[in-house]
DNA sequence: GCCTTGGCCG
DNA sequence: CGGCCAAGGC
């Protein structure tokens, strides 16, 4: 691994503003290069960046939605150069963002959670989310040729292993799980070129969770996650991929008026 | 003064279940006997009784409300006897309770704010408000008579005195100062055979709050106050009062998410 | 369960 | 400004 290796974290947030505090630990305590939020739930003049620029991240990318609803943001150590996103979320929600930070190409997507019935023609949260998984696989096949180091990060709101649920079984008719999202979610990865970090450090036989129910009494104790935050590299970015640094930051699912998600990171060599 | 003189406090503590933490350090910091709260904001089985049971008032009348809204209740280190309070109340909010402890009948009231429009024509609050300050008049005439030490507290939502007010001129039109309301608060202390307590101890001349708006910037420094919460003593209790300990204990206007009231305590000599 | 918003109230 | 509630979302 070089000295110098670039971290990228990925975390839905559910709430910048309220857990302002919580971001600035994690950012002092992991250090990553650039930290990818998700459920931002303010506007964009709403961002707390006095806290980000207090603990050295004063390069901001910022998407906000009003209503209280969505929202996206990079946060980086380093400049960040702006890039036109995938047109991915019919609804015009404040979804998917792009940008180039040092050297690498970064995709951050908040992807429609999906309501409850797994059933387009019922649900239209569902077939949105359908929808927005379609349009990936199009949009980033169309960009899979152009081989510079890509890295896509995000709450994509799908588990797509038997392994990334506490129960495949029982899950199996619960959105995030259905076979319809999981192989729609495979079929994009694979139409873009991409790999998913976390099964190429940990085999399929590893359970693997990043969200946990606010609803369970004990989410520790009980222990009934999934995977839903992802950090996807393309060939590129595979090749500089330092896959032993893979983690999943579970202390940030406990203290202090915690996220639903815990933050993933990843390191890379720089390109 | 006795050694052992009786204590009673009075607080409108806008949420007990919010302000627990505030109610016990509290007690703790001035131990008054009795302590008697008004919006309380919970269902009387929603009253947090263990952080009063934990500092030693483990005597609880509670008369809740649903909606968040009203809500009285006295909490006393020693035994409560319930007595049957006034019916005050038109539309039969939890504002009145009436108790006996350690020989003082205790009357603890939450008045009715009143709403904006100070004309009971065109705002029912209003209308309400002093239909409930015509009946105080009223049931308390009825109950003048027996000389038992009495003493009424609560949230009366009426500044009397020109100098209960930061501004007598500019609050003339404004509710808790019109004159209907001040005219009437003074009417039924009369007929209750009450004394004001605190323009016993101070003179007219001298500016008495209680209250502080949380819309002020700095309530503190602005001090644009009101003096809505009351202590009576009818004259067997009169008799009784250690005039000099009267206090408004402004500290707790500030510190931990406050209310807006500060609580205020006076003393009497066991009957 | 824990966020958001928006309304009612003071 | 800051309690409460009721929805809506995940």
């Amino acid at each position: 691994m070089a000295l110098h290796p670039f971290k990228i974290s990925t975390w839905n947030i559910n709430s910048v503003r309220l857990r302002a505090p919580n971001v600035q630990q994690f950012l002092k305590a992991e250090a990553p290069d650039v930290l990818c939020l998700q459920e931002i739930k303010c506007q964009t003049g709403e961002f707390p960046a006095k806290a980000f620029n207090e603990v050295g991240y004063t390069h901001h990318q910022v998407l906000g939605q009003g209503g209280g609803h969505h929202g996206v943001a990079i946060v980086s150590r380093h400049p960040i150069e702006t890039l036109e996103p995938q047109p991915l979320c019919r609804e015009g929600h404040a979804r998917v963002q792009a940008a180039r930070i040092e050297g690498f190409e970064i995709h951050n997507i908040y992807l429609p959670a999906g309501g409850d019935v797994p059933d387009p023609d019922e649900n239209d949260k569902f077939a949105h989310k359908l929808d927005f998984l379609a349009s990936m696989a199009r949009d980033y096949s169309a960009l899979a040729s152009d081989a510079s180091p890509r890295i896509l990060v995000g709450d994509l709101n799908v588990a797509p292993h038997e392994n990334d649920v506490w129960s495949h079984k029982q899950l199996l008719k619960i959105v995030s799980h259905t076979p319809a999202e999981t192989e729609a979610l495979e079929k994009a990865r694979e139409a873009g070129g991409f790999f998913d970090i976390a099964r190429e450090l940990h085999d399929d036989g590893q359970k693997l969770y990043t969200w946990w129910s606010y609803r369970a009494k004990d989410w520790a104790a009980s222990n009934r996650g999934r995977r839903l935050d992802h950090i996807w590299a393309n060939d590129a970015a595979m090749g500089l991929a330092d896959l032993d640094s893979y983690s999943i930051h579970l202390a940030w699912r406990g203290g202090w008026k915690p996220s639903d998600h815990a933050p993933v990171s990843s390191s890379f060599q720089r390109p």
